[in-house]
RNA sequence: GCCCUCGUAGCUCAGCGGAUAGAGCAGGCGCCUUCUAAGCGCUUGGCCGCAGGUUCGAUCCCUGCCGAGGGCACCA
């Protein structure tokens, strides 16, 4: 007999309604989404469902009545203890402790696999996120999306989809120019444009570029301010990638708007969009009929000066896309973007492509950062200005992604500083991190006295705490997929923390290692694969969301 | 004015149609003589913004209203 997982018993239920359509039971098609919940009440059994419930009005009979149909067809199912019908008509069914206790082995066996699944194979996904100006460091709305972006990149490809993380350079336009005017202006000593950039890592900038080029101090001023920005550009871009390196986010594509322009990319864009008919000219400047698909205007796409917009570079980028094979573009951006929705749709359906299928856009909204109950606000001025750098320095790589991971993205957020940096069981981090060593320590006290894995009886795990873990373990598999397929990957967050708080009640439980002069035997053999395989979920799960897993705490 | 997101416990937030709406923090009471107390148990605390509608069933879906935040350039 194997472990009987949550598919398996989805597999049993769609069995039991075709069997009982095929007996003349009662006639309804056979739902393609079974639900399968883990009920919140013990005394409801280790699964349950609302199938009955929702038979009933297509086949015509009552729920309950159904209910006694299936539950009685899935008593005989191997694994399958007993099934209840409660309530209004829920199916709860409860596995035999063998069929339960199997899941461990399973998970044990598995190891960093456990967890994956297919269920995303064969997409091909370009996921865009940060996309900063290289013309600052990494501020606090960043942070959020290198640690969301990163987690829906890991659990994307934990479904089995081949996952390419791209950083957009925007190092094209009139900001490249301010950024090297201020650079020069704060190097030469004089006043920063006024629309220029004032933060105090500007004249640090500045004086990093003198230091390595003290050659730009004699260029005449034109030179001088491209010679600013270029080398500022090259050193920015490379203080981002290195806290981004630092952070544990890595890019497989940095992504340059200059070579969209130089590769051709975006006369191949336009091109894409004329096959397709929705261009037009109108007062000298070439136009998007972005109005076709939704859009509340038309958007300029080369402006009647003859300069390509902002909104050609964004065109071309997404027909690039496309070209280089990507099934899917996803882009993650800010809520101050959010208007940019619509627009970024329209650009696919303008293209020829399905705007629900292969563009896809996540909004992160604002964070904010409390400190000692007041809010840091996110000004122009010096100081004010929150750095991903900052921030982890106040807390930890560990705790920022982990605070930032647990919480849907589109949801606004506010952080307590005090509560983050704080290393205890205050944070939410560390209660997992911690159940994790738990498991770890354990394992190794347990080995140490002569306890093996060599017997599993999985009859043995028989403990109230020990179905709650072994149903938990079980569900593991179909919270990756669900995380992967609403790119939500707080849920694994969640489900860790609930994995955690389950683990723990077992520890106090149930012993691993025997008391006192009691002798080892199979339940303690037994346990110590259910603690393994605990903390194998524990661990593929943090990895999920790119946070470590210590041996120790 | 139009569009988007959000209103759930004192605070920060989960819960994309199910059973008695959850967690952490904050408040109260207990539990370390042997596997990690960064833990566990118990407890206080809720017109799920308001009003209709759909449904066997709504915090969840639809409509309207109220409130908060954000967005609406031939800028990037």
């Amino acid at each position: 007999m194997g472990a009987v997982t949550p598919d398996d018993l989805i597999h049993a239920i769609r069995g039991a309604v075709e069997q009982a359509v095929a007996a003349d039971s009662f006639a309804a098609p056979v739902p393609d989404d079974i639900v399968l919940d883990r009920p919140k009440n013990r005394a409801h059994g280790d699964y349950a469902t609302n199938i009955a419930m929702r038979l009933a009005k297509p086949a015509g009979q009552p729920p309950r009545k159904i209910a006694e149909v299936l539950a009685q067809l899935l008593a005989a199912v191997d694994g399958i203890e007993k099934v209840v019908v409660a309530g209004p008509g829920f199916l709860n069914i409860t596995l035999d402790t063998e069929s339960l206790g199997l899941i461990a082995r399973s998970v044990v066996e598995q190891g960093a696999a456990y967890g994956r699944s297919d269920t995303l194979a064969g997409l091909r996904i370009n996921l865009e996120f940060i996309s900063a100006n290289p013309t600052g460091p990494l501020h606090l709305g960043h942070t959020r999306w290198a640690a969301v972006g990163d987690a829906v990149g890991r659990v994307l490809t934990a479904a089995g989809a081949e996952v390419t993380r791209e950083f957009y350079i925007n190092d094209r336009g009139v900001q490249m120019d301010l950024f090297g005017a201020s650079l020069r202006a704060a190097a030469l000593g004089l006043p920063i444009p006024e629309k220029g950039y004032h933060g105090d890592y500007i004249p640090e900038l500045a004086a990093e570029v003198v230091a390595e080029h003290p050659e730009v101090l004699q260029f005449d001023d034109d030179k001088q301010a491209e010679a600013f920005r270029e080398e500022g550009y090259r050193l920015q871009l490379a203080q981002q990638k290195q806290t981004l390196d630092d952070f544990g986010t890595h890019f497989d594509v940095w992504y340059s708007e200059r070579h969209l322009h130089t590769s051709g990319a975006v006369e191949r864009g336009l091109d894409r969009l004329k096959e397709q008919g929705h261009l037009f000219t109108d007062a000298d400047a070439l136009w998007l009929r972005t109005t076709d698909f939704g859009d509340d205007k038309d958007r300029v796409l080369i402006k009647s000066d003859g300069d390509l917009t902002y909104f050609a570079s964004d065109t071309a980028y997404y027909v690039d896309k496309r070209y280089r094979g990507f099934d899917v573009c996803v882009y993650l951006l800010g809520a101050d973007h959010h208007g940019y929705v619509n627009r970024l749709k329209a650009i696919a359906a303008c293209a020829g492509d399905d705007p629900d299928v292969n563009i896809e856009v996540l909004i992160g909204q604002l964070v904010k950062i409390l400190r000692n109950g007041e809010e840091v606000r996110l000004s122009k001025r010096a100081g004010d200005i929150v750095t991903l750098t900052d921030f982890v320095a106040a807390a930890s790589v560990d705790a920022v992604r982990y605070s930032l991971t647990r919480y849907p993205s589109d949801s606004p957020l506010t952080l307590d500083l005090d509560l983050i940096t704080r290393q205890s069981s205050d944070n939410p981090v560390f209660y997992v991190q911690y159940a994790h060593a738990r498991t770890c320590n354990v394992a190794k006290n347990a080995e140490a006295v002569g306890i093996t894995t060599d017997v599993f009886r999985p009859e043995l795990l028989s403990h109230e705490s020990e179905s709650a873990l072994l149903t938990a373990l079980g569900e593991f598999p179909r919270v990756v997929a669900q995380a992967a397929e609403l790119r939500e990957p707080h849920r694994v967050a969640r489900y860790l923390e609930s994995l955690a708080g389950t683990l723990h009640r077992w520890y106090e439980a149930c012993r691993i290692i025997p008391k006192g002069d009691e002798q080892i035997g199979d339940v303690n053999r037994s346990r110590l694969t259910l603690n393994i395989a605990t903390r194998t979920v524990l661990a593929n799960g943090l990895d999920l969301l790119g946070v470590s897993a210590p041996e120790r705490m």
